[in-house]
DNA sequence: CTCGGTGCAAATAATTTGCACAGTT
DNA sequence: AACTGTGCAAATTATTTGCACCGAG
C-alpha cells in the first residue's frame, strides 16, 4: 500500500469523505518530501480543479491536521504543512534547508542536557538544519558554508 | 547603567531618534520577562499614550528588531517578540510555559549528534520548555507531569 | 531648522465563517 | 436519500503603506 493510500484510509477511517480532492491533497503530501505553504497547496491544488477556493484548502489542512496525518509548523517564513512524520519513538530531524527534506535523528540530547536547578522539563525541540546529500550533490543549493551556528 | 538606557543607548549609537515611545518600548522589553505579543505591547503603550496607532508599534517593532536589540520569534501561538539576550556565545534556552522568562544553556548537543552522512550541518535549534523554579514555587503554573517529550 | 517619527486611513495579506448547492456513502 | 464537503462572498484578523503634520536633535 502506497503512503497516498495510507492517508487516505487513515481519513477514511476517521469518517471523512474520500473526495477527488481529499485524495489529491492525500497524494501531494505524500509525495512532497518537505514542507508545504497554504499558497503552495492551493497553487497545486489549482492546477488541478480550476474552480477550486482557499477555503476548502484550509478546510482540508485543518481536518486532516486534527486527523493527524499532516502536522502544522510555525517556521520563520510562516506556516507550513508536511506529511506526519509517524515514527512511533522520540526523534528529532534533520531538515534540509534546500529542499526541505527532513530526516530523522534517534539521538536525544535531552537526556545528557544539565537542567539549572529548580527548572521542570516539560518538552524540548531540536532540529538540525543543512543540506541533505541530494542537494549537495546536484549541486543547486545555496551556497553553504559549514559553520557552526552562532 | 540600567537595561533600558543600555537598549535606549544602543538606539541612539546607531541614529534612532529617542522618543517618549521609543523609551517606553524600550523599558517594556528591559523589564519583561519572556516574550510579548504586537497586541500585548500596542496594550501596554495604549495605556501611556492613549492616542497611540497601531502601526507605530510594528514599525518600532521592526526597527528595532533590525537594530538587534530585540528579537522576533514565530511561535506556535504566533509571532511574539523578546529582548534580545545578547550573550555573545553560542547558547540554547530554556523556556517557562508559566511566565515565558529564559534561562541559558551552555552546553550544545550538537557536537555530540550523530549526523547522516552526506548530510551538511549549517544551524541547529534546541529549546527546553517547562516550569522555572519561582513558577513551580508560586504554584500559579499549570498542573506539570514531570513527562518526558514524545 | 531639518528630517525622521507619528497618527490616520486605507491597502494587503492571511484566515475564517455563513449559506445554498453538489457529491459521497 | 441523508448528510458532509464545496464554492462563493463576505467577515475577521494581522500587517503594511502613503501622506501630511509634529517634534527630536
Amino acid at each position: 500500500m502506497g503512503e497516498t493510500e495510507r492517508i487516505v484510509q487513515r481519513m477514511s477511517d476517521q469518517g471523512l469523505r474520500i473526495t477527488e480532492q481529499r485524495r489529491t491533497l492525500a497524494q501531494l503530501f505524500a509525495e512532497a518530501p518537505g514542507y508545504l505553504t497554504p499558497k503552495e497547496i492551493y497553487d497545486h491544488m489549482q492546477r488541478v480543479y480550476p474552480g477550486l477556493s482557499f477555503d476548502t484548502v484550509y478546510r482540508n489542512l485543518r481536518v486532516m491536521q486534527e486527523l493527524d496525518v499532516i502536522e502544522q509548523f510555525m517556521l520563520e517564513e510562516g506556516v507550513k504543512f508536511k506529511r506526519s512524520c509517524g515514527e512511533p519513538h522520540h526523534h528529532h530531524h534533520m531538515i534540509c534547508l534546500q529542499c526541505e527534506k527532513t530526516v530523522p535523528i534517534r539521538s536525544c540530547p535531552m537526556p545528557d542536557t544539565a537542567v539549572p536547578s529548580g527548572f521542570e522539563v516539560v518538552r524540548h525541540k531540536f532540529e538540525v538544519y543543512g543540506y541533505c546529500a541530494d542537494c549537495r550533490e546536484s549541486g543547486d543549493r545555496a551556497q553553504a558554508s559549514a559553520g557552526r551556528t552562532p
